[in-house]
RNA sequence: UCCCCGAUGGUGUAAUGGUAACACACCGGUUUUUGGUGCCGUUAUUCCAGGUUCGAGUCCUGGUCGGGGAACCA
């Protein structure tokens, strides 16, 4: 091989993560004969947001890249918070972000009869016991980092009378709260989880699938290594702070004797600007901070959705954004920037203008109506062109006159003249203004042979506006977001005042808002370019024919810095 | 006070002992019938101190700073 091949080779080599480089060096080892098979596991307590989003694309895109499949398992232990609606809501947003959970769809709650059984082992092999103490109690026996615990007088009661109790509870003999299967580990050890940690409770609460069949639920800890070998997941993927909690996953896989799973933990992802903790998502929606888990302001899948994000946009962001060990803050910026960079490609270009006012082409005779070829998107001619009409009255942007102007305004002005989109150039005549002195018309004269793509007049304008004829357009309510929050980074320090750190400008309603024609059947789900402005979609939620209701996904990035 | 993890430009991520790369942001230039897009350019001696080595961001020792850890939550 000569070194230039070598070059290539190497160029177009893309770094591996160390997730990754952990993978190959199982597969070239011949780790489970080669396969791969991960699992996202959320727990159906609320919606899934961007740094759920970031989680599935290392799941799922890791299994993908070698050769295996991703099951999707719903850990579903404490039926206190969880509920079909959330469930139903994760099914909804994984798929649309594009991922088959093609190891199947799983629920912990599936196995809690093999989770019994499992108890019942530890039991009989004298490592979990039955605890008759309240919990306060037995907190104080925890000891405390650096100072051992103390054993609980219940800690070796007889395997018989271990069984019989876990038996009790099983058949609900026994009040919730009053005992608790403990794992006999170590009340000395250096990691306070390894503690005799609670593996099995007692609620007498419903539970969204299996009813009222248990009245005991294991504990995160004692539930999730053993589904992931249970269903034989070869690399178990999470985030940081489950760090901690791998030597009691793999001492429970050791106890039990069953497949080793094993466990690979990476930073979470964490975006300025906003929260990511399901809690406080929660109870932005309890106190109707927003506008439900779909707001479009809101980090959730749905809320993105509902924007005008598109599954693309969202794993090229997570994508962008790695997978490391180190704690991080991503610039939302990165987000925003994702989104751009997939509309641009792919987004009609429409015109609409949001702050309408008046614009009357004086030497264009009243009832003229001029067919204009323009195309749907400049930067993909397959995308083809449409036709606009144009005519003496038409509706411009109200931020596109100023009466005031220095050398870097581009736009319309006395004096000034400015080419209108995919039209003819127009020179400024007069304008009409309000008691208020606001500007409600302005006056222009189409420049003679300016028209689009033929222009012969010699004339230079500097600048392009975008502009919807009077006769065709169409009316809408705009909605503008900005961030939730004011500050960087909302939890900041304390969690306690990111209700107070709420942006009261993150919404801004504009009606009366002129839009062409075309747009009056815009489909969900359909993101436009509105010229100059941003992207645009159809507010899933709102909109009905005849009150069409759109929302901006994002602005364009404005270099203008008049 | 003990255990675990981490530390590379403004933000992220790479460099796997051979002389710091890529993306985003920012700033400047250029192109443009979107002040968009595209294109070009500027921005770090890798937390500190020792050590090993011909050579250290990378290995070793010690420190500093940051994150996580005691729930009948996940």
């Amino acid at each position: 091989m000569s070194n230039q091949e070598v070059e290539e080779g190497n160029a177009t080599k893309k770094p591996l993560n160390f997730i990754e480089q952990k993978i190959e060096a199982d597969l070239a080892s011949g780790k489970n004969e080669g396969r791969i098979l991960t699992r996202f596991p959320p727990e159906p307590n609320g919606y899934l947001h961007i740094g759920h989003a970031k989680a599935i694309c290392v799941s799922f895109g890791l299994a993908a890249k070698y050769g295996g499949i991703t099951n999707l398992r719903f850990d579903d232990t404490n039926p206190e918070k969880e509920s079909v609606e959330y469930v139903d809501a994760i099914r909804r947003d994984v798929a649309w972000l594009g991922f088959e959970w093609k190891g199947g769809e799983y629920y912990t709650s599936d196995y809690f009869g093999q989770l019994y059984a499992f108890a019942q082992q530890l039991i009989a092999q004298g490592q979990a016991y039955i605890d008759d103490q309240p919990a306060e109690e037995m907190a104080a026996q925890k000891g405390a980092p650096g100072v051992p615990g103390t054993a609980s007088p219940f800690r070796d009661r007889s395997i018989e009378e271990n069984q019989r109790l876990f038996e009790e509870m099983k058949e609900g003999t026994h009040a919730e709260g009053s005992r608790v299967l403990r794992a006999r580990i170590d009340m000395a050890h250096d990691n306070m989880l390894l503690r005799d940690p609670v593996i099995y409770r007692i609620k007498f609460i419903e539970h969204h699938r299996t009813g009222s069949d248990w009245v005991i639920y294991p504990m995160y800890d004692f539930a999730h290594g053993q589904s992931d070998s249970i269903e034989g997941i070869t690399h178990s993927l999470c985030s940081l702070e489950f760090e901690n909690h791998r030597p009691l996953y793999n001492w429970f896989i050791q106890a039990l004797s069953i497949f080793p799973s094993e466990q690979t933990e990476f930073a979470r992802l964490n975006l300025n600007y906003t929260i990511m903790s399901k809690r406080k998502l929660l109870r932005l929606v309890e106190e109707d901070a927003v506008d439900g888990w779909d707001d479009p302001r809101m980090p959730t899948i749905s809320g993105l959705r509902r924007r005008g994000y598109t599954p693309e946009a969202i794993r090229e962001f997570a994508d962008r954004v790695g997978v490391a060990k180190r704690n991080n803050t991503i610039d939302v910026g990165l987000l925003e920037w994702a989104l751009r960079d997939d509309l641009n490609r792919r987004a009609p270009r429409v015109m609409a203008v949001l702050n309408p006012i008046k614009l009357v082409v004086l030497n264009v005779p009243e009832g003229e109506v001029e067919w204009l070829k323009t195309d749907n998107n400049p930067e993909d001619p397959e995308a083809g062109t449409r036709e606009l009409p144009f005519g003496r009255e038409l509706w411009m942007e109200a931020d596109d006159f100023r009466v005031d102007v220095n050398k870097k305004w581009f736009r319309l002005a006395p004096g000034r003249a400015v080419r209108l989109k995919s039209a003819y150039i127009v020179e400024y005549v007069d304008h009409k203004e309000d008691d208020q002195g606001q500007v409600t018309e302005v006056h222009v004269n189409r420049v003679a042979n300016s028209k689009s793509g033929e222009d012969t007049s010699g004339v230079k304008a500097k600048g392009t506006l975008h502009w919807v004829a009077a006769s065709d357009a169409v009316q809408a309510e705009v909605r503008l977001y900005d961030r939730l929050f004011l500050s960087e980074d909302p939890e900041g320090g304390e969690d306690s005042n990111y209700m107070n750190n709420l942006n009261p400008d993150s919404l801004q309603v504009l009606s009366g808002c002129q839009l062409e024609h075309s747009l009056s059947e815009a489909p969900v789900g359909t993101v436009y370019q509105f010229t100059r402005l941003g992207y645009f979609t159809i507010d899933s939620k709102y909109s009905k024919p005849g009150n069409l209701v759109f929302n901006r996904a994002v602005t364009l990035k404005d270099g203008w810095k008049g």
